[in-house]
DNA sequence: CGACAAATGATTGTTGACAATCTACCATAC
DNA sequence: GTATGGTAGATTGTCAACAATCATTTGTCG
């Protein structure tokens, strides 16, 4: 009689690598490739994506692409109009305006559960971001300061331990990168204000306050908008109410 | 050189018409149908969605319908597994413990928001909302009430003037619609909390109190979340922190 | 010379067919 | 009787061809 043989196959198998390629279709592929050159900026925002080349230079038929393109227009990184064509979105400063103040409220809610939830190793990951933050605003030097802040804001949202939260905070600042970057390293002489910013933040995440960390986000947020406001429009933020 | 002969159509126009029947392709119309029909509980949470059925019930080829699925599929309404098909997502308890903390967190805002910016006529509809709502709490009419709610809420988020948050609201809505669905008549007992509930809220945005109304509106999403959950689960609530 | 109209080319929208994969059932062996 | 292996049916993944729509150019008329 042969005894339970429930074969389970133990993390670390190589059938991690059998269920990665399981689950992508082409679809998802073609979604993430895009994705990625949207958000790194290598497809500029504006620009026409092109079924048939896309399909082409990715080896695939148009099927796959335009399934991608459909997810893509979903999650707000390209906008299509019937008969023609997909673009990558344009994303206006009133839409910026706007979209900030979500994401202002979302990190609220992050640093409220943060300040809950984080773990000894978050935490110690967090103080050590922000010691190199201060590194790079001492020299000014944006195009360090700029993946730490990413960082820095990726690893507190983990940190709320809320995957529904972490889900929308994401598709936020995706969003958001395609209005911020072109104006990214205009911006240096706020860094020493953003790096004290998440100083203060730290610390109350550190002391357990939660209403303190969320507020402190929340206002770290919509100042560092108003901040990128005025470096891009000097002339129409000061009436702003 | 391209002569800029920018014809802008006047709204008002017939034109309006026709631009809808122009915006629509098919994989819209599938995808708004099987929305609605999700979102009204026609399609059953887990319910297998096959790709050839539907395509024939609604008269179009395959092509389309995929296309809906990845939009729905993104939009977090229906789950794929490669291979397998797509099924309406199943919302577990813990994952709508989540949706609910983001739902608050962006009603928060709204409320905030919409104190500061509701029109007179926004808050009259509002006004007229809530009295409907107390005529139906008197008689625990949850069919009557649960409507109102939806209408109430939906006109806040307008009250807002955020496109981007509402946007975001309504998706975060649909997806506990999901998880609510199946219980609404069970929770007739908390109705006249509720309706006291955006009593508070209304007075709140009428004074203008942007902190006060965010700060009531968050509480009653959170309330309306655990009441819901120890209707559902009665022996588990007591403990949870 | 400028403006309107028709035709041409390019691109998207849709469809049906083929290939790959999974599920369910049945036969066979122990 | 249970378990294993294989086969058949159904379903999804992908592709290429066709139809519809839009953009541009060319030609004609005023």
């Amino acid at each position: 009689m042969p005894p339970k043989t429930a074969r389970i196959p133990e993390p670390g198998d190589n059938g991690r690598a059998i269920e990665l390629l399981q689950r992508h279709s082409l679809t998802t592929l073609v979604q993430q490739e895009l994705e990625r050159q949207i958000v790194d900026g290598k497809l500029a925002a504006g620009t026409k994506l092109n079924e048939a080349n896309i399909a082409a230079e990715l080896r695939v038929s148009r099927g796959p692409v335009r399934e991608a393109f459909r997810a893509l227009d979903q999650s707000g990184l390209v906008r299509t109009e019937k008969n023609r064509g997909v673009f990558v979105r344009q994303v206006t400063l009133e839409e910026a305006h706007e979209i900030y103040e979500v994401r202002a409220a979302l990190d609220e809610l992050i640093g409220r559960l943060a300040a809950r939830r984080i773990t000894a190793q978050q935490l110690a990951r967090l103080k050590d971001i922000v010691k190199k933050m201060h590194a790079a605003a001492r020299t000014l030097d944006s195009a360090a300061y700029y993946p730490l802040n990413i960082e820095f804001h990726e690893v507190l949202a983990e940190a709320s331990g809320n995957a529904a939260l972490i889900e929308n905070y994401r598709r936020v600042v995706n969003e958001l990168n395609l209005y911020r970057r072109e104006v990214l390293a205009r911006d240096s002489k706020s860094i020493p204000i953003s790096a004290r910013n998440h100083d203060d933040i730290v610390k109350a995440v550190a002391k357990g306050d939660s209403a303190l960390a969320g507020k402190l986000l929340f206002d770290h947020v919509i100042d560092g908008r108003d901040r990128l406001a005025r470096t891009l429009h000097p002339e129409t933020a000061k009436g702003k109410k």
